[in-house]
DNA sequence: GTGGTCTAGACCACG
DNA sequence: GTGGTCTAGACCACC
């Protein structure tokens, strides 16, 4: 279980678990059926409150990624991978929309803007090829 | 001095100022040496608080954007407009690059994000040129 | 034996039992006299912790519905159908006070009530009816 | 600003709040565009803790009922009057077809159950004329 | 052991 | 003043 959560990051840590666990179902490292780990364990292994844990969880109950397995624990729901992978798809377009709103919003030329576009992306790739 | 504020925008009053101030010099809206609005002439149009006017104008002195003028209010300073240009690309370049990270951190397809960005590049350029 | 548990159902199971198998007795399914099957085989055949099964039987003694045998296992008390059965109205009627006292509280217009009850009251007896 | 809470009533707290605030909405004691009382008022006017509101009201907001206004307080959301009306009668048809289910399944005769509604809606109606 | 609820009190950004 | 977040610690029902 693989969670990296940064306290300083300007987002709340509730935030950071929930996409995080999102993610992690939308690249199938949880399957649906499979339990989390629970918030008692998850909190000690981030040395963060168990509160914390337990919002994240909830929230991720009301978007029905979750379903709680009375006494037992929480459980990825049965369409929870499709749903994480339709909403980070979701997320990431909403993103780069912004980003680009942003840029045509703020008067930058077209051109510019394709060419900065272009260098990033070409950074991303590449990084992501070395790994 | 058009400045479209949304109180339910979650992003805070005096950030939207700011950044449309900036945007404001950058578009050569303002020019250098002009006085802007009054913080309380502002705070009336806008209908917000003074203090949230005077909070963006005191961020927009530390940046060095607005200098004040003694016994006249604030005005553009001298650089302020090739500040505010390249703040912007800098904003920009900071924004897609941190969408296209989170994109390659949730373990995205490296194709599917460029399809994604060029989909979404395409809709603005095609955007920008009917405007 | 026919109990239908659903573990996400959000009632306790304990619960679910408890009902289901007074529910039976009720509907004449167990007699009195007969013995329940012991606490290992339900559990075995609904899947379910034992200390689960073992808690509804438990709480179905206290209630005088079933009675321990020694050396045989729990019996449907004697009475048990004609107890089940008076149970059976009176948590009916319970429900049903409590629905109309919300929807009254609730300052749902007294006409719109009468409607909506006869709506639901004719589904329910034609669907009994097809049945 | 009239909110019965009841702690021992086994529903949850907060529950309780967002329940009677949406029909309070419902029955336009609050209007659209107006705040409701803030956090800290609330959970003085109710001697409860200030969290316990909290969620009561974040729960609102996540359900599209209430909006945040940075720094003022928290405002009925502009159609939360009819989402709050729609969603009382979906509460309440829910809870008496439930009601109505149970009683069917449960083998009761469809003359008695008919006969125990329109005891209890009689009941209902001859109270709710004194009021 | 599990999650759910509640209390208490702290700190922050915002207006 | 407002809500938002986080921590700490308590109690409960359930398995």
């Amino acid at each position: 279980m693989l969670l990296a959560i940064d306290p300083k990051d300007g987002v709340a840590i509730y935030e950071q678990i929930c996409r995080q666990v999102k993610f992690a179902i939308a690249a199938q490292a949880f399957l649906p059926g499979e339990t989390v780990p629970s918030v008692r364990e998850l909190s000690r292994t981030l040395a963060i409150n168990p509160n914390t844990v337990a919002r994240a969880y909830r929230d991720l109950q009301t978007e029905g990624v979750l379903v709680p397995i009375r006494g037992t624990g929480l459980a990825v729901a049965d369409d929870a991978d499709k749903l994480c992978r339709s909403e980070r798809a979701k997320l990431i377009r909403q993103r780069i929309r912004q980003a680009f709103n942003e840029a045509r919003h703020s008067q930058l030329d077209a051109d510019q803007l394709k060419k900065l576009v272009e260098e990033e992306l070409g950074r991303i790739t590449t990084e992501a090829g070395k790994k």
